[in-house]
DNA sequence: TCATTTTGCGTAAACGTTTACGCAACTATA
DNA sequence: TATAGTTGCGTAAACGTTTACGCAAAATGA
């Protein structure tokens, strides 16, 4: 049915192992063969049937994907830089939204360990224990993105401990001495352990003893930011809040307003992440932003050049990026 | 190196083919075999090598999904539609991105082809010239969701026909009368056609002569919210705006708001579309919701009763969700 | 009890590719 | 011209699975 690199020995007078060798570039084959061959390849439409090249190489060029089924959008730049570095390399990238079914997840990754991917890679996943059982059997290279799951795992992620300093250090200076954190009370174990530091340490590096209780809400969600704002009442016990997802940060903007407050004189927000979202409120909103795309690509380009060793971490720049969500105490 | 059903079937003192039937659950076996080789499996941590079974087989359950770059969100819904009966139906998706740039798509579609993928679901792609040779000289069963490419590709889609009906008489019945289309002049052709066409057809069915002025914007953007409304100045000459997409009518939204202008009084708008970004803007945008998620589930779960001919049309249903941005001139 | 059917399983070929090995023909070197 | 090295390509096995076919044993029926 199909035409095989058998169709084309037959038609070139060559043997199966030349063809392969010219169409792979791969081994000894004369110019003059090779073009024949890439000739008839052509007219004869062929298709590289890539399941017996993986079958007969025992090992594939496929990677795959882990991406949370509420994927924050984040994850599309983290793609979107992954897709090109693929297409650099000539990976093929198997993406698959895992749902928050255990048993739906196993069957998913199970059907990317069949398909004898040679790693896999999570996206701002914390794997739940039978998930993560599986993918360790398995031997597969895993790779972390986003987040952080043990030191067995090599991680792509921005700095957020860093990320925390950038922030406070921002809203220190504009005059802001209550500084809440919205969003990374407790999910995302160690991402949110990290951030949770992070700030502590950045306020008390400037000598402000931070609030327990304004550390709240564990969602990456919309609705974390506006019941942050409910939660808290009017008026609000601080000038700034930090939103630890776009998506939280929108809610508490639209939450205060709502309330009837303005943003940035009532409440100050700086939001972590930095995606389109945050260009599209009113006001724009002041964020720090990552560089997702260049995760997507490290992740490709390391596991290429095979740098990656069990416990390496490696951390993509973060940057403020200022908007108008952000009061001035210094100008009043 | 890894465990293979020779494996198996070594250790339960059986023939390949006797696990392979099991495992597959396909021809004959006793059950008392079976249970054995099922433990087996999983003592050993056996996982099918899908390659061999995709070339044993000459036909995969992959189904190759390819989703613009530049995906408007609504992408997501599909997608999750199709991954929730992937599950059921036991098929895999492959969900690849494609790039504007021509040998990228190439390179990227022939991978897909590579994989011998017995489905090729295409979301709002116009496939550009080159791609779509591709697609056509590949037989491989395609088909085209939330967009229409031509009576060849079997479509799964809202009516956009009927969805202007249903905008236009919402508008109407509010007392609007003077209703601008932003976002379908001239690109998504056949779609932007459609719709411009059942805009026409519904003024004309309320007695109201279509202004061609009033036809704006082409690229479903953000950019091209905002410049519709530079384009037609302040004080507008329309009571109403259709967003195209939704992304286009938060441009709208904020880019009137920001030209002074109070939504919904000044400027009604009603959305195409209906995903979370509606929710997330003040006021609130009233829209039209497209069922993008049972779109993603008809699109494999027909293909699989293969129900699906050439030239089949699958609508999906659309309704109102009423929002805050349409004004009611009748409690006037 | 004998004939027939059913059951459980093994044999072997096939899917399309890659690659180690080897050989003949050619090229370079002295 | 003899020798050694190189080049181009064919042979054949291997990858792990599926499945048509067939056979012996067991079950069924009379």
């Amino acid at each position: 049915m199909a035409i095989t690199i058998k169709d084309i020995a037959n038609k070139a007078g060559l043997s199966p192992a030349s063809v392969s060798r010219i169409l792979n570039n791969h081994g000894r084959f004369s110019a003059e063969t090779a073009k024949k061959v890439h000739e008839i390849a052509e007219s004869l439409g062929y298709f590289k049937n890539q399941s017996a090249a993986d079958l007969s190489q025992k090992q594939s060029r496929v990677v795959g994907v882990l991406v949370p089924v509420a994927h924050t959008n984040f994850a599309d730049e983290i793609i979107k830089g992954m897709q090109h570095t693929a297409y650099e390399l000539n990976y093929e990238l198997l993406i698959t939204f895992i749902d928050t079914d255990e048993k739906k997840q196993i069957q998913t990754v199970q059907s990317l360990l069949s398909r004898k991917v040679f790693a896999i890679f999570m996206l701002a996943i914390d794997a739940p224990t039978a998930l993560f059982e599986l993918l360790n059997h398995a031997n597969v290279q895993l790779v972390s993105i986003s987040n952080q799951l043990n030191n067995k795992i090599p991680i792509i992620s921005s700095n957020n401990d860093l990320m925390m300093h950038q922030i406070v250090d921002h809203l220190y200076q504009k005059g802001h001495r209550k500084i809440a954190l919205i969003g990374s009370s407790e999910r995302y174990p160690i991402v949110a352990k990290i951030r949770r530091k992070g700030y502590i340490d950045a306020l008390a590096a400037k000598g402000i003893t931070y609030n327990p209780d304004w550390i709240w809400g564990f969602q990456n969600t919309y609705q974390t930011g506006l019941d942050a704002i409910q939660h808290f009442g009017t008026p609000l016990p601080f000038t700034a809040a930090i939103g630890s997802a776009d998506i939280i940060s929108v809610g508490l903007l639209n939450a205060a307003q709502d309330a009837g407050l303005v943003v940035p004189n009532d409440l100050s927000i700086v939001s972590v992440d930095g995606t389109e979202l945050t260009q599209l409120t009113r006001p724009i909103l002041t964020t720090i932003e990552q560089d997702f795309q260049m995760m997507g690509h490290l992740a490709l380009s390391s596991l290429h050049e095979k740098t990656l060793t069990e416990n390496a971490i490696i951390y993509t720049d973060t940057k403020i990026v200022l908007g108008d969500s952000v009061r001035d105490f210094n100008n009043y």
